[in-house]
DNA sequence: ATTTTTATTGATTGACGCGTCAATAAAAAA
DNA sequence: TTTTTTATTGACGCGTCAATCAATAAAAAT
């Protein structure tokens, strides 16, 4: 019984059933009957309005940075001063959006995916460099050296991610936001 | 024409050509084939000395952790003072063995596994807690809270050699070692 | 009332990969 | 010299999975 305008509702769908089954399962060995079975359809009906399975991780890919973007720019609204500015897009990094469990295993293994594909890796490449960008440019008035405080800030960030992402028992938001203020003020002679 | 005793050199080839083949391809989606061709051998002996994929798998990962440890010690026989014993830790983490391109990847592909496989989180518990001990006992009387600068230095070690893992293109251990510094003599204020 | 478009799936295909097995051959032991 | 052990591989069975296709059905358009 076609309902008609599925097509938006089924790729939603999907996107979502696809972060969670890659976050369930660890690893981007998830096939695309599990994908179209977690979100209610067939294998076949995926493939219709996907094409191929990797232009479902790359929509998921999407999703999660898009997600991710939203955030920063919703938390810079409220900074004021570049001290502020940095501590929002630390923050961000650090939500609730994207650090639930499944979200933080689903980037790790899209960090992966970068390396064998190349529109995952064009992907990546965007947003690593807007959040460089982000952080050079306040952390400019700070301190003498912006790019490698943001070197160590953002590798900082990466690594505390990739230890939440590994213990996957219980994603702690604050305490990694606190380690990279931290960090922050050290780097800041605060 | 089998010349005798040849299980150790197979074994050890095998899982050369393991990381090779990992580091080439960039992650665990790498057939036994692949790699026995690479070794010099049938896929038939990879499974006759190994059994199956995955213990293959589990002894690249040891050989590396191995080479790591190995490393650390020889770094902290010449090292006096916990300062010193604490930048020879982070030297040998950047040290040439650890920080070629295919060690790098097939390490942070053998973090992922670990998310899948009991054997490969144990295996890296254990090296990740003898970093971690490592780094505590000398911060001890250097900073106040050991335990948070160690997560943090540890943190950044992490994070850094993920940005080298994914970036593929030159490894850069010296540049990373002296972040890793800076952030330590920010941390012990000196 | 037909035709076209959209939604949907069961069945199928074709490829690929792990692991096994039987067979071959040479060294070592008996 | 016969037997056992070690080394080695080609062939293959069995399962899995991505992607395709034909078929069904209900909206929408004509």
């Amino acid at each position: 019984m076609p309902k008609l305008g599925m097509e938006p509702i089924r790729r939603a769908a999907l996107v979502k059933a696809t972060i969670a089954q890659i976050g369930e399962t660890g690893s981007l060995d998830v096939t695309v009957a599990q994908i179209a079975k977690r979100a209610g359809m067939s294998s076949a009906l995926a493939h219709h309005y996907f094409g191929s399975k990797e232009q479902i991780f790359l929509a998921a890919m999407r999703h999660i940075l898009t997600v991710y973007a939203a955030e920063v720019r919703g938390a810079l609204l409220m900074a004021h001063g570049p001290r502020a500015r940095i501590e929002a897009i630390v923050r961000a990094g650090f939500g609730t959006s994207n650090f639930r469990p499944e979200v933080i295993s689903a980037w790790l293994n899209f960090y992966l995916l970068s390396l064998t594909s190349r529109d995952a890796a064009r992907l990546l490449h965007v947003y690593q460099g807007r959040l460089r960008s982000n952080l050079i440019y306040n952390l400019r008035p700070l301190v003498s050296d912006p790019g490698a405080v943001a070197t160590r800030l953002a590798g900082l960030i990466d690594g505390l991610y990739l230890q939440q992402g590994l213990s996957a028992v219980s994603a702690d938001g604050q305490g990694a936001t606190a380690h990279v203020l931290a960090a922050l003020a050290l780097e800041v002679g605060a």
